[in-house]
DNA sequence: ATGAAAGCGCTAACAA
DNA sequence: TTGTTAGCGCTTTCAT
């Protein structure tokens, strides 16, 4: 197509017979050169097959043009995190800003206009120093920690969570168990709540059992048969760390149990797999692909002044009902 | 901390009292400095919380820093993808790289130094355009379009699934039905074409279906079904898509068919659902994180000579045995 | 062993 | 409406 050398604006310009900045700014229509000028450059500018430098641009501008994208590690293998991912890219690539992604494993070399922290853990160093930089950030869920984030966006997962419950409580259950996440997210404590206050609320029974991210499968199995063998009349199972539910059924149906008859299931994090499960899983669905694009909306918002300092947004999270809770 | 403004390289030489060129020598050990004025100007970068201009750096070097990664849109939903770019980032995060994320929704508008592909479909416009851009590109899976990568990272899916093959017949199968992935891409291709040859090779029947990627639930169980309608002495199901193993798994089961006893059931991807399901599933262990890490090393040995334009690196892959195979 | 100066490609202020 | 000039922060000659 072209030579391997790339082209410059200085070339461009030369090509075009006008200026440097002439050809600059009819390409960005910048509305100072003349409409007939500006076609010419433009088409000069395809012809060559220039494309504008962007490290120089960022240099003047003294903005990178990218946003960087952070994800805990411990939780990154669920089909939520990667949804949420594309959602992000989508969106950014929408306002032609690009994504950089960081793991626990490095901090970017190249700096970048904005962050989005998914799911931010307390714990995680390189998510207090990212809270700590001078670039505006914008979390999906909350931080526990002390910093403040420019921006967060949030899903009300109490009341959503308390919509699962009593759809559970409208199909008999009355005595509901709760495999909860750990607490270290804002996400994994606001459930443990809402499942306290939703018991105390129905004066129903707490069965909670806690579970550290990224445990086994092993951990988890024998989690779920401490709980029933603590409670053989438990009559309904939440969980919430994502795939628990798929992991648990062997063990449910090991104990005797019927699935959507005897015993209800359901997952606060809804999955390919759960929807495929025998019998399909009722979950939450957290729409993180939504959830992602609202993420970078909001840091272009902010950017542009459109949001200011502290925004909080809602993001709506819908409920499936499936067969595992007699749909 | 420190004040908003990023230090630059010169207030740093100012506060350290030598010059820019010193300063800089310094930071980056070009071995021009005496080690003490080295430690010192280290030691006052260090109180500043100095740190370099990416894209003043960029500009300078005619590098970016950072690479690009793309990934098919229709597959994204996939753990395997999740894992692939996470090994990817790691690797590259070791070499101070950036990782910038390509979707089909765009190209990034930053320059990057090289790009990882991870399957890419030759019918995919955003692939075909990456794949003419001047920068080395590595693919990981062959590209089956007309264009070549500097570097291509490769499975032998072939042997591994003629393994798999063989594992199945000694288990007892003699009628092994393959639920094939569109041959869109090379290890779609390779795989029904290695099945088509262990059959011939083997005396075997060949029960083969095609299925598009990102196919429905529904028209995935019904393709199962159709399947074990035209031949009912069908005695072994693998499935290539991602997923569609534990899909069938209640189709399966609605034929009467017990899994691991009469019907053998294996996947070509592994997953965590497959090792948590009922019985767990046999599967190819396409060990996706070390492949990511394969592409971008591959990649950085393109940029630094050590390895020359047109290398192919093999990967390995494993086989989990697990109980829908009666292991 | 160190400093001065040029310049990467671009955009913004100042001229004409 | 267009051109000229300065300079973003850095690395790389070239000179001392």
């Amino acid at each position: 197509m072209s030579t391997d050398e790339p082209v410059t604006l200085i070339a461009l310009a030369r090509a075009a017979g006008v200026s440097k900045t002439t050809a600059s700014d009819a390409l960005r229509n910048s509305g100072r050169v003349s409409e007939k000028t500006r076609r010419h450059v433009v088409a000069v500018a395809n012809r060559l097959g220039y494309s504008p430098n962007p490290s120089a641009r960022s240099l003047r501008r003294a903005s990178t043009g990218a946003i960087g994208l952070h994800l805990p590690e411990v939780l990154t293998r669920s089909e939520y995190y990667m949804s949420f991912v594309f959602g992000v890219v989508d969106q950014a690539a929408r306002e032609s800003y690009d994504v950089t992604l960081i793991t626990s494993g490095g901090v970017p070399t190249r700096r970048v206009d904005g962050l989005v922290l998914g799911d931010p853990l307390e714990t995680d160093a390189v998510v207090r120093g990212l809270m700590a930089s001078h670039v505006p950030v914008v979390t999906c869920e909350r931080f526990t920690g002390d910093a403040e984030p420019a921006g967060v966006v949030l899903s009300d997962h109490a009341a959503m969570f308390g919509e699962l419950l009593d759809h559970l409580h409208g199909a008999g259950a009355r005595r509901i168990a709760l495999l909860a996440s750990s607490a270290v997210t804002d996400w994994g404590a606001t459930l443990q709540r809402a499942y306290r206050d939703w018991c105390g609320g129905h004066g129903m029974p707490e069965r909670l059992r806690d579970l550290p991210f990224g445990s086994s499968t092993e951990a988890l199995r024998s989690t779920v048969r401490a709980l029933l063998d603590s409670d053989p009349g438990i009559d309904a199972l939440v969980c919430a760390p994502d795939g628990a539910a798929v992991a648990a059924v062997p063990v449910l149906r090991a104990a005797g149990r019927r699935i959507g008859d005897d015993l209800l299931l359901a997952s606060c994090v809804d999955s390919s797999p759960l929807a495929h499960a025998d019998p399909p899983v009722t979950a939450i669905d957290l729409r993180p692909r939504d959830a992602g694009a609202a993420c970078a909306r909001l840091l272009f918002d902010l950017f542009s002044g459109a949001a200011e300092q502290g925004t909080v947004r809602a993001q709506p999270i819908g409920l499936v009902k499936r067969a595992s809770t007699g749909a």
